[in-house]
DNA sequence: CCCCCCCC
């Protein structure tokens, strides 16, 4: 097998012309920044008679090279690119290529070997002065006088006949190639994500801010508007929309705040130029979507940053708590996506997103960016204010969805991967020997208490509100927390009860703490305390009162070891008065699966 | 210059 690799194209491509679609192959790649999300590769290409490292895969692309796929030696089609020059710290100007669209003709694997005898490019190979094959900006008036400033907050030593012939040219410039050592650019992008307005104030000062994700067909970026510029460009800037954007300022990106695919992030500055682009739009793409089947999502691990889409199935109602942390009030809203893959998931909406949602019609749902959370074993989605949510878009996936969930899809039998644990009995249980592993297993049981021990159920613990240690009574009105090491004057009761569960396969010993308790026995802790302390009859009544009532538990099985001994524990991670409709429906579902009778 | 992204 023989390969016809465009001999040539590489030189000219490097002196700034255009080849159509080159064929090319491989010869080696390097990371040269970042990791994680933030990588960025460069190749070692060859067109038969050079060979060159110039050119940068587009970093939705750095699949195929991680994977493999794009090894070595390979013979690939560059189906789309585009050049740009930057200016290189003292050694004058240097093209790079984007690539952003490859072929694969053949793996490496089966050419096997360096084709050609390509030479090593160099600056000296390079022809005089070429015209850069970019796009040309269509004459918004958008740049301001060139060179009316000095160039460069940077303090780089900017060559002002460079830039004001970039300038002059009127190019843009792919977001992949921006960095803080070149300043005179124009990119073109579109807006992906934008904030609200936030305030701070901290040691340091107060201020406002909001942000935005753009994106071009090379790549994508934060840009971030403080004061003035927030004022300025907070009404303009919307999302979807395309701008032409100058004169911003860069700098290295805090990957422990952002999810985006690059390691610099953009600062507006008071000479920030910012213009819409309103007459072709079209040839920037649309924003891309990572979509995986809601079924998919139960095999991923926590704090994966996700694209969902799905149909919202039902809209709890919202909800307000307080974060323990900060004390900040917070409003939540779950929602419940469902999609063809026969998956449910809850996705959490916060804030003023969660206030405004509308869940009623059944809209489809698209967070792009959402987080996986794990939560008592389950896993759920979480909104971020970085994730981008759309409701009913216009895109392929969407209206597919919708067209399933309008014919059938809604009364499919899902899965809801968030629910906690899935519906077993006691000898299921048993029988998968639940319990074993690291964390312990979650599952739902309908089961009837059948025995409670009252003694010690009830049991004086720490006043902190973190803490939940045993006290000890010091006998002089105080109380001795061993964890805070202090003596309080004042505790607050906790319930730590034990109880026997039976179902129809068997039964076991659990254990409930507070709240578990508390909803077992229907009583809040401090009354119960009361009763142990005044009333010992009326205490012994509340543990008897409980005896054969049936609740739905969700149960977490965790084998535990003490000193050479191993045994199950069960703990009540809940106990829920039973839903009837809903403990028959998977009654008769059970039914007709066991006997195959379909009605 | 922000950097919060939460809760059970």
């Amino acid at each position: 097998m023989s390969y016809n690799l465009s001999e040539g194209s590489l030189e000219v491509i490097m002196n700034g012309g255009h080849y159509d679609k080159p064929i090319m192959q491989v010869l080696g790649s390097k990371k040269i920044q970042g990791s994680g999300a933030n990588e960025r590769f460069r190749l070692l290409v060859s067109d038969g008679r050079h060979s060159h490292s110039f050119a940068m895969l587009a970093t939705q692309l750095n699949d195929k090279l991680i994977t493999g796929e794009l090894s070595d030696y390979s013979v690939v089609q560059i189906d789309r690119f585009v050049t740009s020059l930057l200016k290189n710290t003292g050694k004058g100007e240097k093209r790079v290529m984007i690539i952003l669209d490859i072929t694969i003709i053949a793996p490496g694997t089966s050419v096997g070997k360096k084709l050609g005898n390509p030479q090593t490019w160099t600056e000296e190979s390079a022809t005089s002065n070429p015209a850069p094959v970019m796009q040309p900006v269509p004459k918004p008036n958008l740049i301001p006088t060139p060179m009316s400033k000095p160039a460069s907050t940077t303090g780089m030593n900017m060559n002002t006949s460079i830039n004001s012939s970039l300038l002059s040219s009127q190019m843009t410039h792919p977001i992949a190639s921006l960095s803080p050592y070149q300043n005179k650019w124009v990119i073109r992008a579109r807006v992906m994500n934008k904030s609200g307005i936030r305030t701070w104030s901290n040691a340091k000062g107060e201020g406002k801010l909001f942000s935005m994700d753009l994106f071009d067909e090379s790549g994508e970026i934060r840009a971030t508007a403080f004061k003035n510029e927030c004022d300025k460009f907070y009404d303009m800037i919307q999302v979807d929309k395309v701008y032409y954007i100058s004169r911003c300022q860069l700098k290295t990106a805090n990957k422990q705040f952002t999810n985006l695919k690059n390691d610099y992030e953009m600062t507006f500055t008071a000479d920030t130029v910012i213009s819409e682009c309103t007459d072709d739009s079209s040839s920037l793409p649309d924003i891309k979507y990572d979509f995986i089947p809601i079924n998919t999502i139960a095999d991923k691990s926590p704090d994966t940053i996700v694209d969902i889409i799905g149909v919202c199935k039902y809209a709890a109602d919202i909800q307000e708590l307080t974060a323990k942390s900060t004390g900040k009030l917070l409003k939540k809203r779950e929602v419940t996506l469902v999609d063809s893959s026969g998956g449910a998931v809850s996705l959490t909406l916060w804030g003023s997103e969660a206030e405004k949602f509308d869940g009623s019609s059944n809209p489809v749902v698209v967070a792009k960016g959402a987080r996986l959370t794990e939560f008592n074993g389950s896993k759920s989605l979480s909104c971020l204010a970085s994730t981008m949510m759309r409701l009913n878009p216009d895109l392929a996936e969407a209206h597919k969805l919708r067209g399933w969930y309008d014919n059938g899809g809604a009364d499919m039998d899902i899965v809801n991967i968030s629910a906690n644990g899935e519906w077993l009995t006691f000898r299921d249980a048993e029988s998968r020997q639940l319990g074993s592993g690291e964390k312990g297993d979650y599952y739902s049981l309908l089961g009837v208490i059948t025995f409670t021990f009252s003694d010690n159920a009830v049991y004086k613990a720490c006043p902190q509100d973190q803490c939940n240690k045993k006290l000890v009574d010091q006998d002089n009105g105080l109380y001795r927390c061993e964890k805070c090491n202090r003596e309080y004057p004042n505790f607050k009761h906790r319930l730590l009860m034990t109880a026997s569960v039976s179902d129809p396969t068997g039964d076991q010993r659990v254990t409930a703490f507070n709240e578990a308790a508390e909803a077992v026995l229907a009583r809040p802790a401090a009354e119960l305390g009361q009763l142990l302390d005044y009333d010992k009859s009326g205490y012994a009544q509340a543990f008897d009162d409980v005896k054969f009532k049936t609740f739905v538990f969700k149960f977490r099985a965790k084998v535990e070891t003490h000193n050479d001994e191993t045994r199950l524990k069960t703990i009540v991670m809940n106990a829920q008065p039973v839903d009837y409709k809903d403990a028959n429906a998977r009654l008769i579902k059970s039914i007709k699966t066991i006997t195959g009778i379909q009605v």
